[in-house]
RNA sequence: GGACGGGUGGGUGAGUGGCUAAAACCAGCAGACUGUAAAUCUGCCGCUCCUUGCGGGCUACGGAGGUUCGAAUCCUCCCCCGUCCA
């Protein structure tokens, strides 16, 4: 019974085609739409993170979108704790939950779940980073050898962003992450869940990434950017730091021209996509399709899989 | 025509006799990543051979010669580029 809730899950990297692919099937399948993006939750920042228009989404529900203000801070926690939720409402209306996934680590901690390990501790972490000021990297990973050596094993001496946690988590919890992290979590419960996986030829996805830089510079990404900081959004706040946000915001500074702006948006894009690859290959239970989204053969290809269409 | 400055590996750019296949950064490739994740970090990055080693060989710092045990580094001539003078 509860067993046959299903949840589709449409992966892949940024440009693959992910939403497109969601709402057609949406559309056949009485489903709603709900974005695994750790950039759409925080709104304003529309065009550069890719949210479908209203206009575009063809009457489906979309959720999980502009969750948040730019100055809040957004966490794979919270992003899972609101999904489940959002998850549950979806299927309460008897409706087929869709998630286009780009954001690795939000799809696991939904998925899968966290572990019982404490928040983020913004104190805490001043002061750490104060320590990596003043003593160097180095130095903080020292401590963590000390205090939880299996993490500083696997942690990069130079990555303090990964130090910092790992010594957080050891110092708010009294134990190592590393073995918070073997405990048992709950992941989602009472799902059948089917993952399709996205992945176009490479040469073809760079080609199309660098035409929606374009595309994106079409449709007003700079005035959006321009209103966004005119509206007195810090401009060093989160979202500035998402791929074209903090380029756009430099060229409306005079720091950078704009072509060599989009050139950098567009190389930063192909770099990015090759991170959630290289993240998503190791997903397990994946099928994979190796197309666009919006590819009628691909839709085709998902129903089938979904069971919907037989051949 | 003359005077300077400069031509270095895919790019920028250090290097002024051996420690240099040549810093650093970028790009590229591969990877890691459980509350910042569109973030953060790591490795590789001339060619080639094998007994895979702080291993061997070859090629490389505009071109051709030369000096030297040894040259990207010094000398000569030539070719380009930039600035200035005529």
């Amino acid at each position: 019974m509860s067993e046959h809730r299903r949840l589709v899950v449409i992966l892949g990297p940024t440009a693959s085609g992910k939403s497109a692919l969601a709402i057609t099937l949406a559309e056949r399948l009485d489903g709603e739409v709900l974005a695994c993006d750790s950039t759409q939750v925080y709104r304003h920042f529309d065009i550069g993170t890719g949210k479908v228009p209203a206009a575009e989404r063809r009457g489906i529900p979309h959720h999980l979108i502009d969750l948040v203000e730019p100055e809040e801070v957004f966490t794979a926690g919270e992003y899972r704790r609101r999904a489940t939720e959002v998850l549950e409402e979806i299927c309460a209306r008897g409706r087929l939950p869709t998630l286009t996934a780009g954001t690795g680590l939000y799809l696991r901690a939904l998925l899968e779940g966290l572990a019982d390990a404490p928040a983020r501790s913004e104190e805490l972490r001043e002061r750490l980073r104060q320590r990596v000021a003043r003593r160097g990297a180095e130095y903080l990973h020292g401590i963590l050898k000390r205090l939880d050596r299996e993490s500083a094993s696997r942690i990069a001496p130079g990555d303090t962003q990964k130090v910092i946690r790992a010594l957080e988590v050891r110092l708010l919890s009294g134990e190592p992450a590393s073995a918070l992290h073997r405990q048992e979590r709950t992941g989602l419960q009472g799902f059948q869940v089917l993952k399709i996986g996205l992945m176009p030829p490479r040469a073809a996805l760079y080609e199309r990434i660098d035409r929606r830089v374009i595309a994106m510079q079409g449709l007003g990404w700079l005035d959006e950017v321009k209103i966004l900081l005119g509206k007195g959004i810090a401009p060093t706040s989160k979202p500035f730091e998402f791929l074209g946000y903090s380029q756009l915001r430099d060229v409306l500074t005079g720091k950078m021209a704009l072509d060599g702006a989009i050139r950098q948006i567009q190389q930063a894009t192909r770099q990015y996509a090759k991170r959630q690859i290289t993240w998503f290959r190791k997903e397990r239970g994946v099928h994979w399709i190796e197309r666009f989204g919006d590819e009628p053969a691909t839709a085709a290809e998902a129903l089938k899989l979904m069971g919907a269409v037989k051949e």
